[in-house]
DNA sequence: CCAACTGTCCTACTGTCACATGACAGTTGA
DNA sequence: TCAACTGTCATGTGACAGTAGGACAGTTGG
């Protein structure tokens, strides 16, 4: 796993480290159970402080994403959601909308926007794909 | 067009009363060289500073959706994007996979994502196909 | 011309973010 | 046991974003 971070992004720093450890785990850079990197160590690595390392992990920890523990580290939880169906797709419709919305002001045709829809979840999928793959070699 | 500010969701109120202008012009509710409400009227029905909105205008003449006119007001331009169809595609991109990454975590699958894209995508068509018709009839 | 409208600029208050630091509590292995 | 690790909490500080109110400038119609 490697974080950065941009410090010119104007996106605050500790929801940049939250949203990079999501896609670490949607694309299974990162498995459940598996520990993340501690605070500390990733905060000097990262050139950042350490309250900003923890209040990225709490904020994951509110979101359900990783469960931590004191004295022992932080864990990345089995995927889960607490919501209905209908509801977790309500969800995503409104973040989908935004990326319509977009796709207007870019003048994308409908066409584009669905071919590019399936090909970014794929290109996730594969990735995922790809770290079974090498999960079975290092234990064969 | 009616605007709407939640004043509890943690985002900017010029944001989201950006965001708002360019989904009405992406539904149709609001169609190019059409005025946008002007600055303080808006503002007062809003329950908002003027400076609030005359930065949500400012905000969308940078990124090309309006133009301002000092003493005049503010009019919705036609489409258009400065980009090459390449970077506008990469542009989306990113927008949607953050959408891929949701879905991940809201335990949606593949066809789940595809078909929810697909039918977002056809609600603003849909809607925007509807303003064209109540065109035609104030005009016939 | 001037009143009433349009958007714009300047300054100030407030809250959030990030940093630095110190102190504390749970866990683990030598 | 104790040293070295883990996360947690409270404080103060500086920078900046978001919001707000007053003053200013362009446009228009009576």
């Amino acid at each position: 796993m490697r974080f950065a971070i941009n410090f010119k992004s104007g996106k605050p720093v500790y929801l940049q480290l939250a949203d990079q450890v999501k896609t670490a785990a949607a694309s299974g850079a990162l498995r459940a159970g598996e520990s993340l990197p501690s605070i500390r160590p990733l905060a000097e690595e990262l050139r950042v402080n350490r309250n900003t390392v923890a209040k990225a992990y709490a904020e994951l920890e509110a979101q359900g994403v990783i469960e931590t523990r004191a004295g022992k580290g932080c864990f990345l939880r089995t995927a889960q959601s607490p919501l209905r169906k209908d509801a977790r797709r309500k969800a995503l419709a409104e973040t989908l909308d935004e990326s319509v919305i977009q796709a207007h002001h870019l003048l994308l045709s409908r066409s584009d926007f669905l071919r590019l829809a399936q090909e970014r979840y794929d290109a996730l999928a594969h990735a995922r794909a790809q770290r079974e793959l090498e999960e079975e070699h290092e234990r064969g």
